[in-house]
Parts: structure tokens; sequence; C-alpha cells
DNA sequence: TGCCTTTCGTACCTCATGGTACGGATTGCA
DNA sequence: TGCAATCCGTACCATGAGGTACGAAAGGCA
């Protein structure tokens, strides 16, 4: 390794570890809602004083922006992935609505869902970023909807467009659901219900 | 009409408007969303003084259980009415998706909706009267779904509780978008999409 | 006129929020 | 040893939230 860190800066060298902070910040929003945890929470949890905070983030808005961008990598990223490979599409969408029911040692729901119900009190870098992932995910549900329809494994009178619009819509409604609590198996079922019409008329 | 109403109680007159109270703080909290408005803004847009909104309704629980009997009456009975009617299961589903999606007069979304997306910070009051009006709609729901089902309208491999809470789920999630902006046309079609499965497997 | 009853609203309370001023602490370097 | 640079966190700020104490006002009635 390059041992050019050896090189400090002048001053008093910094004791906040941000990727740490982040991730406490990532966790204590994804369990108790974007609304329901203030700033002086978050810096209670991540042991770190507020004005340390302001000085690494920039207030509520960059923190929150930071957060997306660390919860895009450890959740969006993977699915964007899977969209990618090349499997069936009947299965793919089946291991999609399990993916998004099975409990796991994450928190139920999802950030992203969150703040896109509710953007009008989220901060313009915040909002901003947001935006983009979820332009970045339609996209993704998009082009692997494309590829099924041209393998003749989707339904072909649905458009690209809409289905892209259909699948984004239908898993934020189930993250939603697993976020209230509601039993997963009954959501799944509903959730298969939606996305049948996405599979080819021929039964 | 009984003249019994010359019977003046004795003290003095209140001058506060119940009826008129609660229907300010309907439209407020429906346009600007149960989480965005204060007590104190209410009370500011219906120019009444916060101890007689305490006196009358006893706090921000009965302030939203009271809205929430009022909407009731203006919104969800209609919608349970128009269920019981004796009309084809497709007609009726295309009105109710036409009629969730239509732009009127009334604020865009949905009270309800908004409430059950986010039971946490309620009153316990206003949580009861939320619960009940969410199962009331879905027995509505399960019973003309059952009917249709009986008159060989509706697909016959959806047990009608499923029937129920997915036709509650996606009513909520397409109110909810357009609570958010999205364009009318882009929710209908999705909507069309989605409810495609209740409909007889035989196109 | 005086008393009782009831409602009125001004002015206050406490608490939590997002945000910051500022003096002290910790470093490298001359 | 002193100085400049940087980060530290205590203690504060203003604002707005939900909620209430309390005296004035408005009526019926003896």
């Amino acid at each position: 390794m390059a041992e050019a860190r050896t090189k400090r800066p002048p001053g008093r060298p910094k004791t906040l570890d941000r990727a740490r902070t982040v991730q406490v910040a990532t966790l204590s929003y994804w369990r108790d809602g974007v609304h329901g945890l203030s700033l002086n929470e978050v810096c209670r949890r991540a042991g770190v004083s507020k004005p340390a905070l302001y000085r690494e983030f920039g207030g509520e808005d960059g923190l929150m922006s930071a957060v997306i961008a660390h919860y895009r990598g450890i959740v969006v990223s993977p699915l964007l992935a899977a969209l990618a490979a090349e499997r069936p599409f009947s299965d793919m969408l089946h291991d999609l609505i399990e993916g998004l029911t099975r409990d796991t040692d994450a928190p139920a729901g999802c950030l992203l869902a969150e703040m896109r119900s509710s953007p009008r009190r989220l901060g313009s870098e915040t909002a901003a970023r947001v935006d983009a992932v979820a332009v970045e995910t339609r996209q993704a549900y998009q082009a692997w909807f494309a590829r099924a329809q041209s393998r003749g494994e989707a339904n072909a009178d649905v458009s690209p467009e809409l289905a892209a619009h259909f699948l984004d819509t239908q898993s934020i409604t189930v993250l939603r659901q697993m976020g209230l609590g509601i039993d997963p198996m009954l959501i799944r079922a509903q959730a298969e219900l939606a996305l049948r019409s996405l599979l080819p008329s021929a039964s």
C-alpha cells in the first residue's frame, strides 16, 4: 500500500468517523422513519456532537443525501445487478417478490420509498439524489422488461415504459406494506396478483 | 318543527360553529397533509381560538377523529353506496379507477390513505376511527367481489378476502400517486394493469 | 341589580426542533 | 516556545409545536 497517508494536514486531527456516522444514520432513519427521527436523536445515537455533524455534512440535507448514497450502495445496487442478469423473466419476477417480502436482519420497508412518498419536506440535495435513484431504478426495470419481451417471456401488449412504472409502483407498494407490518404472505399474494399481467397472455 | 330549541341553556352562548370548524379542518388536512399542518394553523384558518377548539374537541386527537368522521360521510359513504349497486363488475371496476383518477375540485389524494400510511403518530381515538373505516371498506369490497363471482363476472380463482385486500391496496396506491401529482393517465394505465387479474380468466 | 353559569380569547407554559457562536484542545512547523 | 491551522463540543439561539391558566364577557334568573 502507498504510505502517502503518513502526510498529515496541519491542525487538530479529526475524530469524527464519517463512514460510521453515515452507517448509523442510515440504519436509524431506516428503522424509525425519516420523519420520525430528529437530528438531535441521530447525533445521540452516532455519538457525535451536533456541530461536528454540521461541519461534516453541512446540515440535515447533506446528512440525508449521504445516507441515500449509502443506501443506494447496499440496497439498490444489488437490485440493479440482479435485473441485469440473464434469467427467465418469470423466475426473476418471483424472486423479486420473494426478496421484497422476506424479512431479514435489515429493517422492514424502504428508505427511498418513504422519501418518495413525501418529497415535500426533503432538502433540495436529498430530493435530487432520491429522484436520481428513482430514475435509475425505472431505467433498469424498463431494460429488463424489454429484454424479456424480445425473448417472448413477457406480455407483448405492455409498453416497456408502462411496465417500468408499474414495476416501480408495485415494488414500493410491497415495501410500504412491509413497513406497516402486514403479513408477508398476504403481501406476496397481492403482488403475484398484480404482476400477473406482465406475463405473456398465453397462461 | 319542534320549537323546543327556544330553550336556551344558562351561561354565555357559544359562538363556535362546530360543523364549520370540522369542514375547514378537513379540507386543510386534506390539502396540506395531516403531518404538514399544525393545530395552530388549523385554528388560524378556521378563525377559532385554540382554547375554543380544545373545549370542543378535547385536543388534536378529538379534532382529527371528528375530521375522519366527516370525511367518511362525504367520501367513503358514496363509495360504499356505489359498491352496493347491482352493476356489471367490469363496468364498476373501470368506473372506480376513473373516479379515483379524475381530478375534481376536491384535493388530490386521500386523507385516510395518508393516515393509514403512517399510523404511528396518530392519536388513539383517531387511529381507531381510521381502522374502523378501513375494515368497513374492505368488507364492502369483499361483498362486492363475492357477488360478482357468483354471477361469473369475476375471476373465480381469487378468494374474496384476497380480492378485498387487493382492491384496497391498489386503491390506496392510486390515491397516493394522485397526491404526488403523477399524470392521471399513467396512473390509470397502471391500475388497469393491476386489476386486470380480477376479471375472469377467459379474456 | 346582583349572582350563577358558561364560553370567550389573550397570554402564557414546557418541550423539542434545526442551527450556530465561541472559547478551548490538539496538531505541525518555524 | 510561540504561532497558525484545524477540529472539538458546551452552551446557547430563535422558532414553533401542543397544551392550559385565568380573568373578562355574555347570557338567564331571582
